[in-house]
DNA sequence: TAGGCCATCTGGTCCT
DNA sequence: AGGACCAGATGGCCTA
């Protein structure tokens, strides 16, 4: 309802979806192809062998609205991850990294914003002291970014108020303007996506 | 082999 | 009524 994408948005065409999404899935796993052979042991372990007829019209309707809805649910889960695949496409990517997983990428996306938003706050104090251009990203900051020693989500509740500021993530965080952009993450170590994603919890 | 990650199914709940 | 969303369950794949 209040979200950004409006559950009309599940069956978008933002990001299209075709039949080839077992190969997106995984870098990990190969997940199985689903659609029936999964479908089956299931079915056959629920299915009651009840008096009477096993199939009547009604449980046939029944039957079909659950496929449906499986079906629904389904592509429900490829458009997130779809939107998740979108995140992970936008945020720096290291060439030797292997693909982060969903909770990784949520983790480090939200501690990029914070570090991005830290950094818009910066040059603006700066450039409105000195004058001078503002200065880009600065590794301390990074490194001391969202203080992963209480948690990954302190930015909502540590007080660091002018620092969330709406205003800076106004912007489309969708289209950086150039890879070389995140170039300074490249040449601070401890930004590995997996030591720049602690815990939310 | 255990544990992590993932995709899918499923039933419940809420909303339109 | 039907669809979206959610969380639990289940099973497969991969890696340490």
């Amino acid at each position: 309802m209040d979200s950004v994408f409006s559950d009309t948005d599940t069956s978008c065409d933002l990001f299209p979806h075709t039949d080839d999404e077992d190969s997106r899935g995984s870098v990990r796993g190969a997940s199985p192809q689903p659609d029936q052979q999964q479908l089956q042991p299931l079915q056959q372990k629920k299915r009651r062998r009840g008096r009477g007829r096993s199939d009547s019209t009604a449980q046939v309707v029944k039957k079909n609205r659950r496929l449906k809805a499986n079906d629904r649910e389904r592509n429900r889960m490829h458009n997130l991850n779809d939107a998740l695949d979108a995140l992970r496409g936008v945020l720096p990517a290291f060439p030797d990294e292997t693909k982060l997983t969903k909770i990784e990428t949520l983790r480090f996306a939200h501690n990029y914003i914070w570090a991005l938003s830290e950094t818009i706050r910066i040059a603006d104090l700066q450039a409105g002291k000195t004058g001078d251009p503002p200065l880009l990203l600065s590794p301390s900051l990074l490194v001391e970014a969202p203080s992963p020693g209480s948690d990954g989500c302190s930015w909502s509740s540590s007080g660091s108020s002018s620092s969330s500021s709406p205003a800076y993530c106004a912007s489309s965080p969708g289209s950086p303007s150039a890879p070389e952009d995140y170039s300074f993450l490249q040449q601070v170590p401890v930004f590995g996506f997996r030591s720049f994603a602690p815990g939310i919890y």
